[in-house]
DNA sequence: ATAAAAAAAGAGATTCTTATCTTAAACTCG
DNA sequence: CGAGTTTAAGATAAGAATCTCTTTTTTTAT
């Protein structure tokens, strides 16, 4: 549905909206560290991100990439339509040529709902307002530190 | 979520359950014709399948592909099995190494009862119930006669 | 000047999709 | 039965898209 690199996109915007601010920029190499994904790639990524103004960047000694508040406001939609295109959302689930509810395939009305549902949530909300979301709810964006409940039990 | 493949794979199934019988086999070129796949990568997509079990087929004059009773007891889920492996469901939508309630990522709640639902759907399901459904309901499978309620209206 | 970092271009690897060609099986008809 | 036709099975490879890595250039801070 998403791409590999629409996935990196997103996780990193993530990240920086939660780790990064105008006084603290973040390199390529950190971020792909923090997140676990091929560095080049990433740069990459990011460098796309930068041309369509979702994450802002400076090049030299401290710079590195940042959100600013501009960038703040964008929703995780943009993202998508920069990296994958728009359409991969739309597509039919079993590859027809028009996903309709007039002329619905076999699973069309399982997956229309949920595909609304993500899209909206993709679409309505805004990059702050997810990162409000991930800190009150305990999201994880990165590969490492999973089993945050690990010793939970007991 | 599903290859392209996958989805050539399913959409054949369905073809055959509503259109072949064991007096009534359908040649690949057919199939690729009326589903508009490339007919070598539905070949070797059937072969697939036939080695499998999940279709039967006979070579020679008046031979092809058709579904025989055990064939119809089957589930999409056997389908994705054979042309997947298992895996690319149970992904984390985001990319991250499992997909966890514990360790959620930020859309894993969106995503996650979806996925359960059309998964619980592809594996409960045997092929000739979903033919009857299909049956019921008028659903499409193939990309031709899109647009079925064209004048419907007025 | 020097060093740090992103930007840019592009080479290489891998996987996914499609096409071609040969072989083997099954039926048909003389 | 036996030659010829039909159709799937199998192997191989060409093409395309996606993903990863390398190298060079440009910008900026110190
Ligand atoms: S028509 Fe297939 S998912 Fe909507
Ligand atoms: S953790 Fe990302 S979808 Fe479940």
């Amino acid at each position: 549905m998403l791409s590999n690199a629409c996935k990196y996109a997103i996780r990193s915007i993530l990240y920086l909206a939660i780790n990064s601010s105008e006084d603290n920029k973040i390199g390529v190499k950190v971020i792909a560290e923090e997140l676990e994904t091929p560095q080049p790639f990433l740069a990459k990524l990011l460098q796309q991100l930068t041309r369509d103004k979702l994450v802002s960047s400076t090049k030299g000694p401290n710079g590195g990439f940042y959100l600013d508040s501009k960038n703040r406001k964008n929703a995780i939609w943009d993202v998508i339509i920069s990296i994958d295109g728009t359409g991969k959302f739309d597509n039919c689930f079993l590859g027809l040529a028009k996903c309709d509810d007039r002329n619905p395939c076999p699973v069309h009305f399982i997956v229309a709902p949920f595909k609304d549902k993500i899209l909206d949530s993709f679409r309505d909300k805004t990059i702050d307002e997810y990162v409000v979301e991930i800190k009150n709810t305990n999201r994880v964006i990165s590969l490492k530190d999973l089993d945050l409940f690990e010793d939970e039990e007991s």
